[in-house]
DNA sequence: GTCTATATAATGATAGAC
DNA sequence: GTCTATCATTATATAGAC
């Protein structure tokens, strides 16, 4: 089963910690703590605790990128496609209510500590806005399709920044539903 | 002119390095680095760090209350107001690119550490939430004011989220466009 | 690969002289 | 009110034994 490196191990409890708790704020020893190793040991693994996150960067790079691919093959038009990515909001609402979205909230973290991911960090939005664009981009050639995959990027996080605010998931439903009928009408116009 | 205390100078540049680093990122020497005094000084005005940020949070309230009546003296019609609203995203926008939105970003950073003073920094929130609820309740008594002033608060947020990821004011320019035309339309919808 | 022990720097915080 | 000196704690990080 379980064939997981400790490396691995670290990974994805830094991935966890880095989410709910922030970057700055998790150390060394709260996840040698979590994975239940010494931090010495930790050392052998990662020599920096910026080597540790390019590494989450890296698998959630890899997993955003299986998660798209796979949103292609189970949603046949375009349009579900964009639904699909609406609706994430609703399947990780729980979560997004206690610590917003994790892209969004590392980047913004990662732009008050100047830090030098943050190329990295926004290569995750950047997933995202290609496929929203190359989606947008099938339902209208003529279409400024990178202008729509903004546009719905920036109203998802402004909902995952608000639930978490005022931790709130009925508000989530409630912008979902908008995002929806905006999508709707948009497709509309289109036909 | 200056009749500042220390106190005063403290809690503008504790302000201002919590919004350009963050809460958790700003030491007090760094902030007693900014104001020119001595870290031993420092504890006489403020004894820890989360009362400095209860006075961040304090003045950021009442700057905010100050800047919401201004824009109901200056602006005679509600959807004047809510537009100003909006277009405080143009205003700001060189700061929003740098470090996003002042709110959004601190109550992100508190929730993640799960700090006490969630609570009063939502309220920074919720002055703009109430002030564009008055506004859009006097448009039409009958729309769910609260629920068309989250809206334009989320949009807000998100642009300013992305804004910040991308290192990009254009955007804030082109999202700003279509909030006006948002709000244009409804205002149209309800003549 | 894993551990214990340790070095070094920075942090929040205090005591007491001026 | 302001300073210097200092403490306790925690952080990142290293060295070396097993």
């Amino acid at each position: 089963m379980s064939d997981k490196t400790t490396r691995d191990h670290i990974v994805e409890a830094a991935d966890q910690l880095f989410y709910q708790q922030g970057y700055e704020h998790t150390s060394f020893s709260h996840i040698a703590e979590t994975v239940k190793i010494s931090r010495g040991n930790f050392y052998h693994h990662f020599k920096t605790k910026d080597e540790i996150l390019n590494a989450v960067i890296g698998v959630r790079l890899e997993n955003t990128r299986r998660m798209l691919s796979q949103w292609e093959n189970e949603e046949k038009t375009p349009v579900d496609r964009i639904r699909r990515f609406i609706h994430i909001l609703i399947t990780n609402r729980a979560k997004i209510k206690h610590y917003g979205c994790p892209v969004g909230t590392l980047c913004t973290e990662l732009a008050k500590l100047n830090h030098p991911a943050q190329p990295e960090a926004r290569r995750l939005f950047t997933l995202f806005r290609t496929w929203l664009s190359r989606q947008f981009e099938k339902i209208d050639h003529n279409a400024d399709a990178d202008e729509l995959a903004m546009h719905i990027l920036a109203r998802s996080q402004g909902v995952a920044t608000l639930a978490s605010a005022f931790s709130d998931q009925k508000f989530i439903k409630q912008e979902v539903k908008l995002m929806d009928e905006w999508l709707n009408a948009y497709v509309k116009g289109k036909i």
